[in-house]
DNA sequence: ATGAAAGCGCTAACAG
DNA sequence: CTGTTAGCGCTTTCAT
């Protein structure tokens, strides 16, 4: 069965498309009487305008694409929350490409990361948000960077948490490496010296930034920091269980405390550390990063750093639809102050006077 | 900046347009040193068909529509996941509409559910996915059925887990009675008699059916089923909470043993239970529903029943991708059998000899 | 207040 | 192997 179309709907009202057209758009009066007969003959028809076909003339698709590396992570669902509840006010929709880092190489991750970036400019899409993947690397390739900032060239981009080298991006980011310092002060005021950082890649940005937070507020505290308890292997759940293993394997003296890389990773730590028969947090304390759902519903109820997902995801959808309305002047990088939660699996160190 | 077109393409190679779009889609063959030629410009121009002219004619978009109630539920991410996974190798891509149900009364979400309905149509996608949401009602409205039966006339509908009154739909689901009752036989097999069920709501579909797996199995077990201990209110974790906390202040006897209406449900009753002095499962054994990526990672691991999330995805890709492409019949029910998982939440009771 | 006509950027006959 | 041409379904001047 054809698809009804302006013109049928023109002709059953013995007027022209043009007019079908202002009464679709209230582009312009109509008489009362014609908008009534048109009104009724598209409901009659259950008429649907072809959305391909005004994006075609208007140059605009009230479409956004979000390119992100795991929508199984917790973290990416909450964002995709924030930014959906801010941009379905204005009208667009969301194209989510997932380049599903989960079980690939990372090289075929970029290369679908790639691919995506092709195939919603071919779509028309008004806007391309990414997080995750490229973007969160410590040093990316020069042809990485180069993709993205052509498509910047032809529609705007926005880079959640992360960055890419040479021309400038609107970005909006959390202070991770402030978090990093906030969560490290924590432990360190409740009596701890002997902590470790654990998970994450050290080839990724995000990971150096909570690094080199852990690392400041150590350095400022006066307590040295061992390198061989700074160990990194990925942000999930059975990367927090392995190295919490490792850790746990080494010889002499253990931490009385973990900062995590985010808060996946805390919860294998934990995992292992109970399974191995400690407590948490009285012979061990540990500490999250993010703040997903979950954190709260451990148990011991995860102590962690909110990253404001939610926020993270609204702020980047209002500066997507600025960039995309040019309204106004949008300045290129808005950062967001994480805030520390503590809840139950940190408190002072085993050997502390209570 | 105005982008580049198949004209600009064709005028600077001197061909027709016709060839420029010959190269484009192997559509005919080109001389090799005119495709060679038409190649570099289209490199050199950085071109990138417009897809929206192109579906315009080809009355094909590659895209699909999503409709889910949540994203910031785990089990939806671990379908998309699937049918990302799936979908991908077609070249599809995927619009995301998530109608929130997390903060709204469902009136308005059932009124989003029909926005994007409506969206997705105008926008041509190729077919359309639903889960949750008004496909979960007991009872949905004519209007609400009859919606949903339009959109089935023009184009595509699967829907996952769920069903809705009238003409048939295709649907792949997971025999949800059946996964009830071998999570309560398990219990029962422990040596449970006093059982709860808890969680979800009373007018969906999902909530009925796992409650009448629970009955039938207590009932073929000849163990009356109490029902001041059959209690719903939600799927999320602070449901959980809620409900076992309901549970805990009942005067007289406690269940020993309670089935959870989803694993989320079952975590926050584990919070509960906890808080109030109990081991699980020691005193309590708690049983969940869906195998979210969590359930494994709880302390307790979480005893519960794989509604196999990814292949619910990849299934449902693969029969959206049929019925798109008619290559063949597709049958208009896929049942998946869901599986029973053991892990550490479940016991034999406490009175029980070991 | 309405109509005629010119495209948006592409594909697909049809002809050569 | 290649060019010409007619649309896909809609919006938008420009007339009237």
């Amino acid at each position: 069965m054809k698809p009804v179309t302006v013109y049928d709907i023109a002709r059953e009202a013995n007027v022209s498309v043009a007019t079908v057209s202002r009464v679709l758009n209230n582009t312009a009066p109509v008489k009362a009487s014609t908008r009534e007969k048109i009104m009724s003959l598209i409901d009659k028809h259950q008429f649907q305008p072809n959305a391909l076909a005004r994006s075609l003339i208007k140059k605009e698709t009230g479409m956004i694409g979000i390119i992100l590396p795991d929508i199984t992570n917790p973290f990416f669902p909450e964002v995709l929350a924030g930014l959906e509840q801010e941009a379905r006010n204005n009208g667009y929709t969301f194209f989510l490409c997932d380049t599903g880092s989960y079980n690939q190489d990372s090289k075929s991750q970029y290369k679908r990361e790639s691919q995506y970036l092709r195939i919603l400019a071919e779509k028309q899409v008004d806007g391309i948000i990414m997080i995750g993947g490229r973007i969160d690397l410590q040093k990316s390739t020069r042809e990485m960077a180069k993709e993205v900032q052509e498509v910047n060239k032809r529609l705007p981009v926005v880079l959640i948490n992360g960055n890419l080298p040479g021309e400038k991006f609107h970005r909006v980011i959390i202070d991770e490496a402030r978090g990093a310092m906030q969560v490290t002060d924590h432990l360190i005021e409740l009596g701890h010296t002997d902590i470790a950082f654990m998970g994450g890649y050290n080839q990724m940005s995000n990971t150096v930034q909570r690094m080199a937070g852990f690392h400041s507020a150590m350095e400022r505290a006066g307590i040295a920091v061992r390198e061989d308890w700074v160990i990194t292997g990925g942000f999930t759940i059975n990367a927090g269980k392995a190295l919490m293993n490792e850790l746990l394997s080494k010889d002499g003296r253990k931490p009385t405390a973990i900062v995590c890389a985010n808060d996946l990773v805390a919860i294998g730590a934990i995992k292992s550390a109970v399974k191995a028969g400690l407590s948490v947090p009285r012979d061990l304390s540990i500490i999250g990063f993010d703040d997903i759902p979950l954190a709260e519903s451990m148990i011991p109820e995860l102590t962690t750093l909110s990253l404001r997902c939610l926020e993270l995801g609204r702020t980047a959808a209002n500066i997507m639809h600025q960039l995309i309305t040019k309204t106004n002047h949008v300045s290129e990088l808005t950062t967001l102050q994480p805030k520390l939660v503590i809840r139950e699996s940190t408190a002072p160190p085993p050997s502390h006077s209570m």
